[in-house]
DNA sequence: ACTGGCTCCTGAGGGC
DNA sequence: TGCCCTCAGGAGCCAG
């Protein structure tokens, strides 16, 4: 479900409900996740004030008194902010209920996202220390693409999800940020040229911001903390519209496989 | 060091 | 209506 500008709609509706409250219990229904939630949470949570919710890569990062919870919303994690006593839905694995009466939820039906704790610095956290940077940082440059990228044989759009390069960018938005530098994403990286790299990082921060101040993009089941879809869907221009006509040049959109995942293109618009 | 392929899991949607 | 198949927005791990 998640790419970047989903977490960071998340984020923004969630703060504001959730931050400086003290956490009075805790309750995993179901610890089974990509990793096992810590069995540690209840006894070590309540009692802790949520300072903070700030996000690195697609990871939200809960910072409370005595560590940080990690979230990673994996394909169809959610969380929501409900009263107490509302009605606990089906894949709601853990429940993080605050001294006021409002209760975090995190739902997710695959359980392919994770909910970590750590004691220590989150940014040296194994599952962060080895990423690259935001996309929006200056580190992420053309300079930086072209070194990293001449020895790279896999395809653009691979190397561009991939989390060691930059994070953030999973197959929707590597397929829009691809197709508006008119970069055919089935080229090696090692043979994107300098200038060809240079309009994909505007590309690529262009697509992120917009998508964010769409409130991200629904495709199946995406939905902010307040249960509202994202508007970015109609502003696709190649991800999911196969067949159909391209909006610049009325070439049929063409649909492949790159790397197990779907990718879409216009043959003429990107070599 | 890279690379492609497989994997975890549930649910939606299409074809018959 | 139901069954079976394919596909899905992530990303770690493994063998080659």
């Amino acid at each position: 479900m998640p790419e970047l500008p989903e977490v960071e709609t998340t984020r923004r509706g969630i703060a504001p409900l959730v931050t400086n409250k003290v956490v009075e219990r805790v309750v995993i229904n179901n610890a089974s996740l990509r990793w096992p939630v810590s069995d540690q949470l209840p006894e070590v949570l309540p009692g802790q004030r949520l300072q903070s919710v700030s996000r690195r890569a697609k990871y939200l990062l809960f910072g409370f008194d005595g560590g940080t919870l990690m979230v990673h919303l994996g394909m169809t994690g959610h969380l929501r902010v409900t009263p107490t006593g509302a009605v606990r839905r089906r894949h709601d694995h853990v429940e993080i209920i605050f001294s006021d009466g409002s209760v975090l939820r995190y739902n997710d039906s695959r359980r392919f996202g994770s909910v970590i704790w750590t004691t220590d610095d989150p940014l040296c956290h194994e599952r962060l220390a080895t990423l690259g940077p935001e996309p929006g940082s200056p580190e992420f440059n053309e300079v930086y693409l072209h070194k990293l990228s001449r020895s790279r044989q896999v395809s653009v759009k691979s190397f561009l999800m991939d989390g060691r390069v930059v994070v953030g960018i999973g197959n929707i938005y590597a397929n829009e940020a691809l197709f508006r530098a008119g970069i055919n994403p089935a080229r090696r990286a090692c043979t994107v040229s300098k200038a060809a790299l240079s309009r994909l990082v505007h590309s690529t921060r262009q697509v992120l911001a917009e998508a964010i101040d769409a409130g991200g993009t629904t495709i199946r089941d995406f939905s902010d903390s307040q249960g509202r879809p994202g508007y970015f869907r109609q502003e696709l221009r190649v991800y999911g519209r196969a067949g159909q006509p391209c909006t610049t040049c009325g070439t049929l959109i063409k649909h492949l496989r790159l790397g197990q995942r779907s990718t879409f293109l216009c043959e003429r618009c990107q070599k």
